[in-house]
DNA sequence: CTTGACCTGTGACTTAGGTCGAAGGTTTAT
DNA sequence: ATAAACCTTCGACCTAAGTCACAGGTCAAG
Protein backbone atom coordinates (compact mmCIF):
# COMPACT_ATOMS: atom_id res chain seq x y z
CA UNK A 1 0.00 0.00 0.00
CA UNK A 2 1.13 3.70 -1.02
CA UNK A 3 -0.03 6.69 1.14
CA UNK A 4 -0.03 9.64 -2.09
CA UNK A 5 3.23 10.86 -1.31
CA UNK A 6 4.90 7.54 -1.81
CA UNK A 7 2.54 6.69 -4.97
CA UNK A 8 3.52 10.32 -6.80
CA UNK A 9 6.92 9.94 -6.03
CA UNK A 10 7.35 6.75 -7.15
CA UNK A 11 5.64 7.60 -10.45
CA UNK A 12 7.15 10.86 -10.40
CA UNK A 13 3.95 13.73 -10.76
CA UNK A 14 2.99 15.69 -7.78
CA UNK A 15 0.51 14.89 -5.16
CA UNK A 16 -1.57 17.31 -6.48
CA UNK A 17 -2.12 15.54 -9.71
CA UNK A 18 -3.11 12.64 -7.72
CA UNK A 19 -6.01 14.04 -6.27
CA UNK A 20 -6.90 15.82 -9.03
CA UNK A 21 -7.51 12.09 -11.40
CA UNK A 22 -9.21 11.19 -8.52
CA UNK A 23 -11.60 14.25 -8.56
CA UNK A 24 -11.69 13.43 -12.18
CA UNK A 25 -12.67 10.10 -11.38
CA UNK A 26 -9.09 8.54 -13.31
CA UNK A 27 -8.07 7.05 -10.35
CA UNK A 28 -9.58 6.67 -7.01
CA UNK A 29 -7.52 4.68 -4.01
CA UNK A 30 -8.68 1.59 -3.19
CA UNK A 31 -8.96 2.34 0.49
CA UNK A 32 -8.13 4.53 3.36
CA UNK A 33 -7.00 4.38 6.91
CA UNK A 34 -8.41 5.10 9.77
CA UNK A 35 -7.63 8.87 9.48
CA UNK A 36 -8.60 9.16 6.02
CA UNK A 37 -5.29 8.90 4.22
CA UNK A 38 -5.53 7.29 0.69
CA UNK A 39 -4.09 3.86 0.37
CA UNK A 40 -3.47 2.62 -3.49
CA UNK A 41 -2.83 -0.83 -4.29
CA UNK A 42 -0.35 -2.33 -6.63
CA UNK A 43 -3.40 -2.77 -8.73
CA UNK A 44 -4.21 1.04 -8.06
CA UNK A 45 -0.66 2.08 -9.23
CA UNK A 46 -0.64 -0.27 -12.53
CA UNK A 47 -3.76 1.98 -13.21
CA UNK A 48 -1.55 5.31 -12.85
CA UNK A 49 0.74 3.97 -15.03
CA UNK A 50 -1.63 2.96 -17.64
CA UNK A 51 -2.78 6.64 -17.63
CA UNK A 52 0.84 7.96 -17.88
CA UNK A 53 1.16 5.74 -20.62
CA UNK A 54 -2.27 6.80 -22.48
CA UNK A 55 -1.51 10.84 -21.39
CA UNK A 56 2.43 10.01 -23.54
CA UNK A 57 0.45 8.75 -26.72
CA UNK A 58 -1.43 12.10 -26.63
CA UNK A 59 -4.38 10.75 -25.02
CA UNK A 60 -6.47 13.48 -23.17
CA UNK A 61 -7.81 12.99 -19.39
CA UNK A 62 -11.25 12.74 -21.00
CA UNK A 63 -10.14 10.25 -23.25
CA UNK A 64 -8.10 7.88 -21.13
CA UNK A 65 -11.31 7.39 -19.10
CA UNK A 66 -13.13 6.45 -21.86
CA UNK A 67 -10.49 3.89 -22.51
CA UNK A 68 -10.70 2.97 -18.76
CA UNK A 69 -14.07 1.96 -18.56
CA UNK A 70 -12.78 -0.30 -21.41
CA UNK A 71 -9.99 -1.56 -19.46
CA UNK A 72 -11.76 -2.39 -16.14
CA UNK A 73 -14.79 -4.36 -18.32
CA UNK A 74 -12.85 -5.77 -20.90
CA UNK A 75 -14.82 -8.67 -21.56
CA UNK A 76 -17.96 -6.12 -22.82
CA UNK A 77 -16.34 -4.40 -25.21
CA UNK A 78 -14.72 -4.95 -28.59
CA UNK A 79 -11.38 -4.63 -29.88
CA UNK A 80 -13.09 -2.18 -32.42
CA UNK A 81 -14.04 0.26 -29.88
CA UNK A 82 -10.56 0.83 -28.70
CA UNK A 83 -9.10 1.05 -31.86
CA UNK A 84 -12.08 3.85 -33.09
CA UNK A 85 -10.58 5.71 -30.12
CA UNK A 86 -7.10 5.31 -31.19
CA UNK A 87 -7.99 6.15 -34.93
CA UNK A 88 -9.97 9.39 -33.93
CA UNK A 89 -6.99 10.42 -31.70
CA UNK A 90 -4.73 9.90 -34.58
CA UNK A 91 -7.47 11.99 -36.59
CA UNK A 92 -6.55 14.90 -34.00
CA UNK A 93 -3.32 14.73 -33.90
CA UNK A 94 -2.85 14.67 -38.00
CA UNK A 95 -5.01 17.62 -37.84
CA UNK A 96 -3.25 19.72 -35.70
CA UNK A 97 0.29 18.46 -37.06
CA UNK A 98 -1.39 19.80 -40.54
CA UNK A 99 -1.60 23.30 -38.82
CA UNK A 100 1.80 22.51 -37.23
CA UNK A 101 3.18 21.96 -40.62
CA UNK A 102 1.76 25.14 -41.83
CA UNK A 103 3.42 27.55 -39.37
CA UNK A 104 6.42 26.03 -40.52
CA UNK A 105 6.92 26.54 -43.68
CA UNK A 106 5.44 29.53 -43.53
CA UNK A 107 7.95 30.81 -40.65
CA UNK A 108 10.44 29.37 -42.79
CA UNK A 109 9.75 30.94 -45.66
CA UNK A 110 9.33 34.31 -43.61
CA UNK A 111 12.96 33.65 -41.78
CA UNK A 112 14.97 32.92 -45.01
CA UNK A 113 13.73 35.84 -46.79
CA UNK A 114 14.73 38.48 -44.16
CA UNK A 115 18.38 39.00 -44.59
CA UNK A 116 18.36 39.13 -40.38
CA UNK A 117 20.54 42.16 -40.02
CA UNK A 118 21.74 44.78 -37.95
CA UNK A 119 19.99 47.63 -40.64
CA UNK A 120 16.75 49.03 -39.62
CA UNK A 121 13.80 47.04 -39.70
CA UNK A 122 12.53 49.74 -42.26
CA UNK A 123 12.34 47.65 -45.07
CA UNK A 124 12.54 44.28 -43.49
CA UNK A 125 10.46 41.63 -45.69
CA UNK A 126 9.24 39.56 -42.62
CA UNK A 127 7.08 43.45 -41.65
CA UNK A 128 6.15 43.61 -45.17
CA UNK A 129 5.00 40.53 -45.42
CA UNK A 130 2.77 40.71 -41.85
CA UNK A 131 1.71 44.15 -43.69
CA UNK A 132 0.44 43.35 -47.11
CA UNK A 133 -2.71 41.16 -48.17
CA UNK A 134 -1.01 40.78 -51.50
CA UNK A 135 1.09 37.69 -51.11
CA UNK A 136 -0.30 35.90 -48.39
CA UNK A 137 1.94 35.10 -45.88
CA UNK A 138 -0.21 31.91 -44.39
CA UNK A 139 -0.69 29.69 -47.73
CA UNK A 140 1.70 28.72 -50.64
CA UNK A 141 -1.43 27.90 -52.92
CA UNK A 142 0.32 30.10 -56.05
CA UNK A 143 3.50 31.39 -55.18
CA UNK A 144 5.70 29.14 -56.68
CA UNK A 145 8.58 30.17 -55.08
CA UNK A 146 11.06 27.11 -53.98
CA UNK A 147 12.45 26.77 -49.96
CA UNK A 148 15.75 27.59 -50.16
CA UNK B 1 -14.23 55.34 -40.16
CA UNK B 2 -15.53 52.03 -39.04
CA UNK B 3 -17.84 51.63 -35.79
CA UNK B 4 -16.39 48.48 -33.64
CA UNK B 5 -19.07 46.16 -35.48
CA UNK B 6 -18.31 47.19 -38.91
CA UNK B 7 -14.70 46.75 -38.46
CA UNK B 8 -15.40 43.27 -36.35
CA UNK B 9 -17.57 42.45 -39.92
CA UNK B 10 -15.31 43.39 -42.40
CA UNK B 11 -12.55 41.19 -40.70
CA UNK B 12 -15.18 38.35 -39.83
CA UNK B 13 -14.03 38.57 -35.87
CA UNK B 14 -16.55 39.05 -32.87
CA UNK B 15 -17.16 42.00 -31.79
CA UNK B 16 -15.26 41.24 -28.29
CA UNK B 17 -12.57 39.67 -29.88
CA UNK B 18 -11.90 43.30 -30.58
CA UNK B 19 -12.77 44.68 -27.12
CA UNK B 20 -10.12 42.23 -25.68
CA UNK B 21 -7.58 43.18 -28.44
CA UNK B 22 -7.90 46.75 -26.79
CA UNK B 23 -7.93 45.78 -23.37
CA UNK B 24 -4.71 43.23 -24.35
CA UNK B 25 -2.88 46.56 -25.88
CA UNK B 26 -2.60 45.15 -29.06
CA UNK B 27 -5.39 47.68 -31.35
CA UNK B 28 -6.64 50.51 -29.59
CA UNK B 29 -9.37 52.68 -32.14
CA UNK B 30 -7.72 55.85 -32.53
CA UNK B 31 -11.00 58.01 -32.01
CA UNK B 32 -14.27 58.13 -30.31
CA UNK B 33 -17.20 59.35 -31.26
CA UNK B 34 -18.52 62.08 -28.54
CA UNK B 35 -20.86 59.23 -27.10
CA UNK B 36 -17.65 56.98 -26.67
CA UNK B 37 -17.87 54.80 -29.83
CA UNK B 38 -14.91 52.92 -30.60
CA UNK B 39 -14.10 54.63 -34.27
CA UNK B 40 -10.88 52.37 -36.19
CA UNK B 41 -9.31 54.12 -38.85
CA UNK B 42 -7.71 52.35 -42.01
CA UNK B 43 -4.84 52.27 -40.37
CA UNK B 44 -6.29 50.91 -37.84
CA UNK B 45 -7.98 48.05 -40.06
CA UNK B 46 -4.71 47.37 -41.28
CA UNK B 47 -2.89 47.05 -37.47
CA UNK B 48 -5.63 45.12 -37.17
CA UNK B 49 -4.51 42.63 -40.39
CA UNK B 50 -1.48 42.52 -39.23
CA UNK B 51 -2.66 41.13 -35.74
CA UNK B 52 -4.55 38.18 -37.77
CA UNK B 53 -1.83 37.20 -40.55
CA UNK B 54 0.49 37.14 -37.54
CA UNK B 55 -1.62 35.01 -35.86
CA UNK B 56 -1.81 32.85 -38.82
CA UNK B 57 1.54 31.77 -38.98
CA UNK B 58 1.43 30.99 -35.39
CA UNK B 59 2.66 33.86 -33.65
CA UNK B 60 0.94 34.23 -29.84
CA UNK B 61 -0.66 37.57 -29.02
CA UNK B 62 2.17 38.04 -26.57
CA UNK B 63 4.35 37.82 -29.64
CA UNK B 64 2.48 40.04 -31.79
CA UNK B 65 2.27 42.66 -29.33
CA UNK B 66 6.35 42.29 -29.60
CA UNK B 67 5.87 42.45 -33.36
CA UNK B 68 3.98 45.46 -33.43
CA UNK B 69 5.83 47.28 -30.86
CA UNK B 70 9.04 47.06 -33.92
CA UNK B 71 6.31 47.52 -36.76
CA UNK B 72 5.34 51.17 -35.24
CA UNK B 73 9.00 51.96 -34.74
CA UNK B 74 10.87 50.01 -37.54
CA UNK B 75 13.55 52.47 -37.70
CA UNK B 76 14.73 52.15 -34.26
CA UNK B 77 14.44 48.08 -34.74
CA UNK B 78 17.16 45.44 -36.45
CA UNK B 79 15.90 43.16 -39.00
CA UNK B 80 17.93 40.71 -36.77
CA UNK B 81 15.32 41.44 -33.81
CA UNK B 82 12.43 40.88 -36.54
CA UNK B 83 14.21 37.48 -37.25
CA UNK B 84 15.12 36.50 -33.99
CA UNK B 85 11.23 36.34 -33.32
CA UNK B 86 10.37 34.48 -36.49
CA UNK B 87 13.08 31.87 -35.46
CA UNK B 88 11.90 31.47 -31.94
CA UNK B 89 8.76 31.18 -32.68
CA UNK B 90 10.06 28.52 -35.48
CA UNK B 91 11.33 26.80 -32.90
CA UNK B 92 8.72 26.46 -30.46
CA UNK B 93 6.67 24.91 -33.88
CA UNK B 94 9.16 22.61 -34.36
CA UNK B 95 9.19 21.14 -30.56
CA UNK B 96 5.45 20.42 -30.94
CA UNK B 97 5.69 19.30 -34.13
CA UNK B 98 8.28 16.75 -32.52
CA UNK B 99 5.62 15.93 -29.77
CA UNK B 100 3.14 15.49 -32.28
CA UNK B 101 5.42 13.07 -34.70
CA UNK B 102 6.00 11.12 -31.56
CA UNK B 103 2.04 10.87 -30.97
CA UNK B 104 1.30 10.14 -34.45
CA UNK B 105 4.12 7.32 -34.70
CA UNK B 106 3.15 5.62 -31.29
CA UNK B 107 -0.92 6.00 -32.03
CA UNK B 108 0.33 4.36 -36.02
CA UNK B 109 1.76 1.83 -34.27
CA UNK B 110 -1.05 0.94 -31.65
CA UNK B 111 -3.63 0.82 -34.31
CA UNK B 112 -1.67 -1.19 -36.41
CA UNK B 113 -1.11 -3.63 -34.39
CA UNK B 114 -5.14 -3.85 -33.44
CA UNK B 115 -7.22 -6.44 -35.12
CA UNK B 116 -10.43 -3.66 -34.69
CA UNK B 117 -12.70 -6.80 -34.76
CA UNK B 118 -16.05 -7.33 -32.88
CA UNK B 119 -14.10 -9.82 -30.62
CA UNK B 120 -13.68 -9.00 -26.74
CA UNK B 121 -11.08 -6.66 -26.01
CA UNK B 122 -10.07 -9.13 -23.43
CA UNK B 123 -6.65 -9.75 -25.33
CA UNK B 124 -6.83 -6.09 -27.39
CA UNK B 125 -2.58 -5.16 -28.29
CA UNK B 126 -3.75 -1.89 -27.92
CA UNK B 127 -4.93 -2.45 -23.99
CA UNK B 128 -1.48 -4.84 -23.54
CA UNK B 129 0.70 -1.93 -25.00
CA UNK B 130 -0.73 0.50 -22.33
CA UNK B 131 -1.03 -1.53 -19.51
CA UNK B 132 2.70 -3.10 -19.38
CA UNK B 133 5.75 -1.13 -18.84
CA UNK B 134 7.80 -3.40 -20.89
CA UNK B 135 7.75 -2.57 -24.57
CA UNK B 136 6.61 1.17 -23.65
CA UNK B 137 4.61 2.41 -26.35
CA UNK B 138 5.57 5.71 -26.45
CA UNK B 139 9.26 5.20 -27.74
CA UNK B 140 10.34 3.05 -30.62
CA UNK B 141 14.09 3.20 -29.68
CA UNK B 142 15.22 -0.32 -30.08
CA UNK B 143 12.00 -1.99 -31.02
CA UNK B 144 13.19 -2.65 -34.30
CA UNK B 145 9.36 -3.16 -35.78
CA UNK B 146 8.54 -1.68 -38.84
CA UNK B 147 5.69 -0.18 -39.61
CA UNK B 148 3.13 -2.71 -41.78
C1' DC C 1 -41.72 58.93 -29.56
C1' DT C 2 -40.84 54.51 -29.70
C1' DT C 3 -38.64 50.38 -31.54
C1' DG C 4 -34.70 47.90 -32.84
C1' DA C 5 -30.09 47.73 -33.81
C1' DC C 6 -26.18 49.22 -32.24
C1' DC C 7 -22.87 50.69 -28.67
C1' DT C 8 -20.75 51.11 -23.61
C1' DG C 9 -18.38 48.92 -19.34
C1' DT C 10 -17.87 45.27 -15.99
C1' DG C 11 -17.29 40.94 -14.68
C1' DA C 12 -17.98 36.02 -14.99
C1' DC C 13 -17.28 31.86 -17.68
C1' DT C 14 -15.01 28.58 -20.90
C1' DT C 15 -11.18 24.32 -21.78
C1' DA C 16 -7.34 21.40 -19.95
C1' DG C 17 -4.54 19.98 -16.71
C1' DG C 18 -3.01 20.98 -13.14
C1' DT C 19 -0.70 23.86 -8.98
C1' DC C 20 -0.81 26.38 -4.64
C1' DG C 21 -2.19 28.09 -0.03
C1' DA C 22 -4.52 27.88 4.30
C1' DA C 23 -6.02 25.65 8.30
C1' DG C 24 -5.88 21.81 10.52
C1' DG C 25 -5.27 16.45 11.71
C1' DT C 26 -1.71 12.28 11.95
C1' DT C 27 2.57 9.82 12.31
C1' DT C 28 7.16 9.14 13.45
C1' DA C 29 11.44 10.05 15.53
C1' DT C 30 13.85 11.97 19.16
C1' DA D 1 6.03 15.86 24.48
C1' DT D 2 7.08 18.08 20.65
C1' DA D 3 8.87 19.02 16.03
C1' DA D 4 9.15 17.53 11.35
C1' DA D 5 7.12 15.47 7.83
C1' DC D 6 3.33 13.79 6.35
C1' DC D 7 -1.72 13.83 5.31
C1' DT D 8 -6.77 15.95 4.89
C1' DT D 9 -10.35 19.27 2.50
C1' DC D 10 -11.60 23.32 0.23
C1' DG D 11 -11.18 26.75 -2.71
C1' DA D 12 -8.52 29.95 -5.46
C1' DC D 13 -5.31 30.61 -9.17
C1' DC D 14 -2.74 29.78 -13.62
C1' DT D 15 -2.39 30.08 -19.15
C1' DA D 16 -4.67 31.53 -23.84
C1' DA D 17 -7.77 33.60 -26.37
C1' DG D 18 -11.63 34.70 -26.28
C1' DT D 19 -17.10 34.58 -25.40
C1' DC D 20 -21.27 35.82 -23.04
C1' DA D 21 -24.57 38.13 -20.00
C1' DC D 22 -26.23 42.23 -17.93
C1' DA D 23 -27.71 46.83 -17.39
C1' DG D 24 -27.87 50.67 -19.50
C1' DG D 25 -26.74 54.61 -23.23
C1' DT D 26 -27.18 56.11 -28.43
C1' DC D 27 -28.79 56.49 -33.01
C1' DA D 28 -31.74 56.12 -37.22
C1' DA D 29 -36.21 55.05 -39.18
C1' DG D 30 -41.00 55.25 -39.26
Amino acid sequence: MYKIGELAKACDINNDTLRFYEKNALLCPSTRSESGYRLYTEKDKETLQFILRAKGVGFTLAEIRELLSIEVNKADSACADVKTLVDSKLNDVETKLAELIRFQTSLKRLSNACCGGAESAEHCTILEALESDTNDVRHEHKLNDKES
